[in-house]
DNA sequence: TAACCACTAAACAATATGTTGAAAATTGAG
DNA sequence: CTCAATTTTCAACATATTGTTTAGTGGTTA
């Protein structure tokens, strides 16, 4: 029983393994099923036997990396409830982030480019928003001082997080997960002493921006 | 001469429009060229005496509403330099900045989408991050104060505006254009005032998010 | 009138899809 | 070792889509 089981296992890790190849040089769209397995070296009709269509395949590609972040995501903050009074260690649990996404970087620089399903980045942020707002909601003060929907303030910060990221990744990792953390506490220090504080202030600010 | 040109003006705007009410209800990925003259009640092969395929008709589309983007905010711009100074102004420009998104919306409802085509919302970002980058270099103390490199803060700066923008066209436009102003300037300040200054301090914090 | 242009209609080879049925190879149990 | 179960292979199938082509229609221009 377990040797079948495990040689299930084997077939489909090598169809995702030959399919991830393949979507390096080639869009999502223009792969068939056909490149697939000769890729993997098996018979197209094997693939059916594990995959409805290539929609599937992806979807549970994507299923997986979704559930390792959540994962990631949980133990992360965890580990912040017993020790959130330390700037040392924020800065450590924002760089394990950094440091997941370096470790995932290999796929998610294919899922995020145009080589990539459309509606990917939405979805993507949606896992991490989620995450974000579960903890957001246990801490009171937060959401009594929060005047705006939480949703959108929701997608504002899950969003510029995330185009970090994607900045990050499409450099091909230029930085360390610790550097990359120094950039957007940076980032977030700035935009609080570049802002002008009162409506008549005239000096530049981030708010010119857009 | 001008009959012709009108004529076939006509078609493409037919196909166009086909293709974009098809997009409604069917993925990109699933669209055949059939689907589209079929809906638009021409020849199959008229089609192809438009576009190459259907990944070229829907650059054309793209492109179309980058530079429509890309002229509007140059004109926010234009304007702006000469009164840059008061603070209402600076608010009706992001509003109209929402307001060119509210006119765009249908179109950027399905492009931001699953149904769209993968890569959009980097494609769309790049364009906009690009004016606010020419914009941005002019800035001479804006420029000396950036510790962080130009293309990180860009990354982050665009995509938490995109974000809103998103999250807004995803909601069947919920606010008005002056509404989302208001929440993108409120978030700002959000962070300007959630914020820790000092790295000793331990209140509820922005970072503390992620 | 004659050349021109946008479009139509129908056919074409080539390729991909998802499914099927029979057989081969591998493994497990008796 | 043998037989049954399981996974995979192989080849064939109808169907659908692609991009191209060739011939022809009707209106436009010069």
């Amino acid at each position: 029983m377990s040797i079948y089981m495990e040689k299930n296992r084997r077939t489909k890790q090598s169809i995702q393994k030959s399919f991830m190849r393949i979507l390096e040089n080639k869009s999502f769209e223009s792969i068939t099923i056909g490149d697939i397995t000769k890729t993997a070296k098996i018979n197209r009709g094997t693939f059916y036997l594990h995959y409805k269509d290539k929609f599937d395949l992806l979807d549970q590609i994507e299923q997986q990396l979704f559930a390792d972040l959540g994962n990631h995501i949980d133990e992360l903050q965890s580990r912040y409830s017993s020790i959130h009074t330390l700037k040392k260690e924020q800065e450590q649990l924002a760089a394990k982030l950094f440091n997941f996404i370096e470790m995932q970087s290999p796929i998610l620089k294919i899922f995020l480019s145009d080589h990539g399903r459309a509606g990917f980045h939405i979805r993507f942020r949606d896992a991490f928003s989620e995450k974000v707002h579960y903890n957001l909601q246990k801490n009171e003060s937060f959401i009594a001082n929060l005047k705006v929907p939480m949703e959108y303030f929701l997608s504002f910060i899950t969003s510029a997080f995330l185009g970090l990221i994607e900045q990050w990744v499409r450099n091909g990792l230029d930085k360390t997960p610790h550097e990359m953390t120094a950039i957007y506490i940076d980032i977030i220090f700035f935009i609080q002493n570049n802002l002008e504080p009162m409506p008549t202030s005239n000096a530049n600010t981030v708010k010119d921006l857009l």
